[in-house]
DNA sequence: ACCTGAACACCGTTCAAGT
DNA sequence: ACCTGAACACCGTTCAAGT
C-alpha cells in the first residue's frame, strides 16, 4: 500500500494538496524502512516522498528517534492485536504465547528495522504492548506474582534477541549480496574450516548450521523457556 | 589503560615516531566507545587521539563496520577466557554456564556498544567464540547432539538480548540525563500511570520494575533455560 | 498554523600527493 | 610501505523567510 500524495500545480511550483499529517509521515516511514532498510530512512528522501521540504518534516516529528519509535509503535500495535482474532476459545496460555511470539517473529522477519527500533525506547509504548500482551498469559499460568517481572523479561529478551540476531543475518546478507540460503552456507563453510583443536564444538555444528530452520528453532527455544517456566525451583 | 602516543617533533609538524598498527587502533577505539558511547568513535577524533589523519586508518582497517568487530572481538576474546582461570575443579556444566553468561553480561555492561557490534557480524569471529564456550558445556550436559543448535541459539539469544536492552536502557537514561535509578523511577512512574483498562498487567509491574536488580533477573532468566534444558520435552 | 529551502555542523570514505 | 589532508557525497537539524 503505498501512500499517494495528491499534488496540486500553482503558479508553477508543486504543493501539496492537503497538509502534512504525522500519520501520513510515518507510513512513508515504514514504507522506505522495509524498502531499503534503516539506511533508507532519510529526512532527505522521506520529504521527497512527500512532496515537501526535509524542514516541514518538524513541525510534526521532534526529531529522527521519535520517527523511528513511532514507526516501530505502529508495527507493534498491529503486531499485538492481530493473533487475537485468530484464537481458538479453548487455548492454553502457551498456545497464546506461541502464537504471540510466533507473530513478533514474523513481524521483526518482516520490518528487520523493529528490533534496532525498539531498542531505543525502552520502557516506552511499544515496549509496553508486548509486555502486556506476554503478561497476562503469564498470570493465567500461574506465575507467583514475585516472579511476573522475571518471567516476562525472559521471555522478552529471548524474542528480541532472535529478532535482532534475524535483523542482521539478514541485513549482513545483503551487505554481502547473498541470500539466506548463501549466506547460511558461507557461515557453515567457515565454521566447518576452524580450527578442530580451538573450536571442536562450533566446527561441529556447521552442518546443522546450514539445513536450520530459523522459525522452528525459534519457536523450539520458546518452548524451552516454558517449560522451564513449569519446573519447579531448584532451591 | 589510555593509550600513550609517541610523538616525534620533525620540522615544525607533529609527527608519530613508530608506525600506526591495527592493535593500537582497535584499542584506542575501545577507549573512545566506551568513554562516549557509540557516537563517540569517529575516524576524525580517533585519527587526532592517534595523531595522524583520518586517512591513515584506511591503511590498517577497511572501513567502520571493520574496526567495530574487530573492537568488539578482542572483548570477547577476553571475556571468554577470563572466567575459566576462577572454575573450581568438580564445577558442573551448569554452573559454567552461569558463569559465562554473567561474564558476558558483565561486559556488555561495561562495554554497551557491543551488542550492536555483535549484531553487525553475525557468524563471524566474535560470535563463534561465545558459541563455541556456551557449546562445550552443553555437550557435556549431554544434550542430544541434534539439539546441540537450538539450545545453544535459545541461551546465546537470550543473552544478546538481555545486553541488547540493559545497553539500550543505559543510552536512553544518558540521552535523557538521568541515572540507572532515575531512569527506572521514571520508567516505573509512566507504568504506573496506564490505563488499568488497557494495560493491567504492565500497570501491577510498575512497582516490581522500580526495584528489580538486572544482573540477578539476568541469572534467573539463564536458570529458566536451564531448568527448561533439563526438563522432558512434552510429546 | 504550516511549509520552504538554504545553511550549519557534522559524518565515512577516497585519493592524489607526499615521505 | 605508510601517511597526509583536502575533497566528495552524504547526513540530521535549524531557522529566517514565506504563505
Amino acid at each position: 500500500m503505498v501512500q499517494k500524495v495528491r499534488i496540486k500545480r500553482t503558479s508553477g511550483s508543486l504543493r501539496r494538496e492537503e497538509s502534512l499529517s504525522r500519520e501520513q509521515i510515518i507510513e512513508t516511514s515504514i514504507e522506505l524502512l522495509d524498502g531499503s532498510g534503516e539506511g533508507g530512512l532519510t529526512f532527505r528522501t522521506l520529504s521527497e516522498r512527500l512532496a515537501t521540504g526535509p524542514g516541514a518534516i518538524y513541525w510534526h516529528i521532534a526529531n529522527k528517534s521519535d520517527l523511528l519509535t513511532a514507526a516501530c509503535d505502529a508495527i507493534i500495535a498491529r503486531t499485538m492485536n492481530a493473533p487475537l482474532a485468530s484464537l481458538t476459545p479453548g487455548a492454553t496460555p502457551q498456545a497464546i504465547i506461541r502464537l504471540l511470539a510466533l507473530a513478533m517473529f514474523d513481524a521483526m522477519d518482516e520490518h528487520p528495522w523493529i528490533g534496532s527500533a525498539l531498542t531505543r525506547a525502552p520502557g516506552q509504548s511499544p515496549m509496553v504492548r508486548i509486555v502486556e500482551r506476554i503478561g497476562q498469559q503469564i498470570r493465567i499460568l500461574g506465575v507467583p506474582k514475585k516472579e511476573h517481572w522475571v518471567t516476562v523479561s525472559a521471555l522478552l529478551n529471548y524474542i528480541l534477541g532472535v529478532g535482532g540476531r534475524n535483523a542482521a543475518n539478514g541485513q549482513f546478507a545483503r551487505t554481502q549480496g547473498l541470500d539466506r540460503t548463501d549466506f547460511l552456507e558461507a557461515v557453515s563453510t567457515a565454521w566447518s574450516q576452524l580450527d578442530p583443536e580451538e573450536y571442536p564444538f562450533a566446527r561441529g555444528l556447521a552442518a546443522q548450521l546450514r539445513s536450520h530452520d530459523d522459525r522452528k528453532d525459534f519457536l523450539a527455544g520458546i518452548d524451552l523457556i516454558l517449560r522451564g517456566i513449569g519446573s519447579p525451583h531448584r532451591t
